[in-house]
DNA sequence: TCTGATTTGTCCGTATGTATG
DNA sequence: TCATACATACGGACAAATCAG
């Protein structure tokens, strides 16, 4: 129990919050706590949940975006992306 | 006064700079004037009030951090540590 | 259409952490 | 010792998008 992959936020580590909420949020998602076209926390409630700032919540979700791992909609919130199965989905 | 525990930075001492402001803002804590709990003036304030460096007032929170007399959040300020109860100081 | 609540988008200001010259 | 730059982090404000009534 001494990994790098908790679920809790330790600000007094070198990783900044945001990669470490990432990390937990990514962590989620692919464990299958967050299953595919489910919707994300909001960024108010990862402020909440995790006691960060909503621009640190919302650097950590811009960074799963960029992963591919979530798509955002402005006035909605984030989804879980389907794990890209394959080409021809149509 | 003209002793070593003034409240004025006098740079025509050997006493670094740092040494000299840390030395002063310890004296406020221990007198009370930053109780326990308070935050303290930040690296701006300490540059303006004491006409250095944002880099030399670093110099004199770091080292009242390692002594225990603050304790300092990233991106918040340092804040007067609660003082130790038991403390053998000689 | 309008109103209100929720959520994301954008911007600003402040403060510390670290690094460089 | 000082000046500058960038990264990290918090907080607030306002706008735009979405949705329910």
């Amino acid at each position: 129990m001494t990994s790098g992959d908790s679920e809790t936020i330790d600000p007094g580590v070198a990783t900044p919050l945001w990669r470490q909420l990432a990390a937990i949020l990514r962590a989620r998602i692919l464990r299958g706590d967050y299953p595919p076209g489910r919707v994300m926390p909001s960024e108010k409630q990862l402020e909440q949940e995790f006691g960060l700032s909503r621009n640190t919540a919302r650097r950590s979700v811009a960074l799963l975006r960029d992963e591919g791992l979530i798509v955002t909609v402005a006035g909605r919130g984030s989804y879980v992306a389907d794990p890209l199965p394959d080409e021809d989905e149509g």
